[in-house]
RNA sequence: GCUCACGUAGCUCAGUUGGAUAGAGCGUUACCCUCCGAAGGUAAAGGUCAUGAGUUCGACUCUCAUCGUGAGCGCCA
């Protein structure tokens, strides 16, 4: 029940029987926002002026002589300027209802992704700390990315880079040692760029319970992987509590073990894009578009954290996906170019890296800016939230924004129980249909797929909504934004509100009733499906 | 100084690849339960779409400049 699609068809096949070349692609149909101006509408003749260099009216008048000739049509008529504003026979949108109730779970599914096979990666937080909240609206973001993407016919994999190698790792390492020997009743030396959070602490403990004081003479490479699996474990959970999971967890040190970064290394010297400066070895990014010249190997012969970057990405690439998309917080901004024109050095195609960047999240608690967190002392983590305002609550506040602005997070508004939640309001109308089919069942009332008497406007305009999310789900997936499901969703809910408001489904009328039933049904299907794609339950009750 | 994002109602935000009279919620005001869930609905009021130019049949949307906010500008990651 594409209906926009249906509906482009039937105006590309116009066109067609005028002998008037127009590309399919550029025929933009709308849902007028006023629907005295049709069920759906078009400007199609007022694009084809400058081609057919005609007045709009006129071309308007003819492409709607042809239309008018389509079953599914009850009207067309030209308005203002040159729209073609549509109306749909009645019968032809009734006859959906049986299509929804049918498809139930699946409704909204469609196969536009034609099985690309598309690698998110997103999170990707270091095993230094634990997640906050700032990587929640990642989490929210890449998950609820996932998920739509694969609903429109993707071939979704989710994937989380560990940085478990390298200096940072090594920092941690030494932290907890530190910590551990304090523990253990000697003297701490904690570097001054090491980690600093309680969780250290927690780790250090967790080693002395375990081994009491049996490691202290223990190499460095104990306290870095005892660290990173104590650490990735907590971030796991964190995840899982707040219902993002990932199919691949790949590893930077994995990644260098295969020899991967000689491997680019060498590609790249080949290509004679590496000198020598300051006893350090750069890459020539400029040449692909970067501001500057950046460095790969270091005076003390390590790597930045460039190079297994890109050794990575090469690997995402030669695992066969067709397009990569990389979730980053804003902060790293700079580093899209670099990672781009490293790319491209290595002789594959950027354009198939999307990065998307999200701006940054502060929490609001009664209208103040929360810097801290109570527990840990440092940012608020992930968990807390989840424990305060509930999976369902936070996961669906972070999809209601668009990525590309910073973003509030007020917590008092979260965990309020009315309608300026927007989350409750929502959640009410799923209960509220779900309380009116239980009400149904205890009256014997069955719901019917087959819509004979029911013909209003009111109930048309709620269907037409209904239909709506199929093409609302492709055009999320596509312009890779979640929160359009999140509007959608929230516009579909005011509408059966309003609708609720001034029509009685359960009557005397035992066939009406059941019919309205079948109706309401697919409003109670459609609200789940869309809730399910940004990772919130729909409650049956409240 | 340079790079990127943002600036829409008192507040928080939408705005469908440039379209018809710019939309919601909160807050304010006035209404609606004998009745399927009032955690709801109806209505009123509230706007120089930051500012100024440009592109064209048409600009909140595209381009440029200016102002403001945030992030970044490392041989950190």
């Amino acid at each position: 029940m594409n209906l926009k699609e249906l509906i482009k068809d039937i105006i590309a096949n116009a066109l067609e029987e005028l002998s008037i070349a127009y590309d399919k692609k550029n025929i933009v149909v709308e849902v007028p926002k006023d629907r005295n101006n049709g069920d759906f509408s078009s400007n199609v003749a007022m694009q084809l002026t400058k081609v057919l260099k005609s007045n709009p009216r006129n071309i308007a008048e003819e492409i709607v002589s042809v239309i008018k000739n389509n079953k599914e049509i009850e009207k067309a008529d030209v308005a203002g300027p040159g729209f073609i504003n549509i109306y749909l026979n009645d019968e032809y949108v009734f006859s959906g209802v049986e299509k929804v109730l049918y498809a139930a779970d699946n409704y909204g599914k469609s196969n536009v992704g034609e099985r690309k096979k598309i690698n998110v990666e997103f999170v990707s937080a270091n095993p230094t700390g634990i997640l906050h909240l700032g990587t929640a609206r990642g989490a929210s973001y890449g998950s609820n990315l996932a998920n739509i993407m694969s609903f429109a016919g993707f071939d979704v994999t989710k994937e989380y880079y560990i940085n478990d190698a390298g200096n940072q790792i090594n920092n941690l390492g030494i932290s907890v040692k530190e910590r551990y020997k304090g523990l253990c009743g000697l003297e701490e030396n904690m570097p001054e760029d090491g980690y600093y959070g309680a969780e250290i602490i927690g780790i250090a403990r967790s080693i002395k319970e375990k081994y009491s004081d049996s490691k202290l003479n223990e190499e460095l490479d104990f306290f870095k992987e005892f660290a990173v699996d104590y650490l990735l474990n907590i971030i796991k959970t964190d995840l899982s509590n707040f219902g993002v999971t990932f199919d691949v967890w790949t590893s930077e040190k994995a990644i260098r073990a295969k020899g991967r970064i000689e491997e680019c290394l060498k590609i790249l010297d080949e290509k004679g894009l590496i000198f020598e400066k300051d006893d350090a070895k750069w890459l020539k990014t400029t040449v692909y578009g970067d501001d500057k010249d950046r460095v790969l190997i270091k005076s003390d012969g390590s790597y930045t954290y460039l190079v297994p970057d890109i050794a990575y990405h090469l690997d995402k690439f030669d695992r066969g996906f067709d397009y990569l998309v990389d979730v980053f917080g804003a902060d790293h901004h700079s580093y899209v170019s670099r990672l781009k024109a490293s790319i491209e050095a290595l002789g594959y195609d950027k354009d198939k890296l999307e990065v998307r960047l999200l701006q940054m999240v502060r929490l609001l608690r009664d209208g103040n800016v929360v810097k801290m967190s109570k527990r840990t002392g440092g940012n608020i983590t992930i968990s807390e939230l989840v424990e305060e305002v509930g999976k369902d609550a936070a996961r669906y506040f972070f999809a209601t924004r668009s990525l590309d602005g910073q973003m509030d997070f007020d917590i008092n508004l979260a965990v309020k129980k009315s309608n300026d939640n927007p989350y409750f309001y929502v959640g009410y109308a799923h209960a509220r249909i779900c309380s009116i089919l239980r009400e149904a069942k205890e009256k014997n009332i069955n719901i019917s797929t087959d819509i004979k008497h029911i013909n209003d406007e009111d109930s048309k305009a709620l269907l037409l909504k209904v239909y709506e999310f199929n093409d609302v789900v492709i055009s999320s997936a596509l312009k890779k934004e979640p929160h359009l499901i999140t509007n959608y969703v929230y516009d579909l809910a005011s509408l059966f509100h309003n609708y609720y408001g001034k029509h009685r489904i359960l009557t005397d009328d035992e066939e009406l009733s059941s019919e309205y039933l079948g109706l309401i049904k697919t409003v109670q299907i459609t609200i789940k499906n869309a809730l399910r794609l940004i990772g919130v339950s729909a409650p049956d009750q409240m």
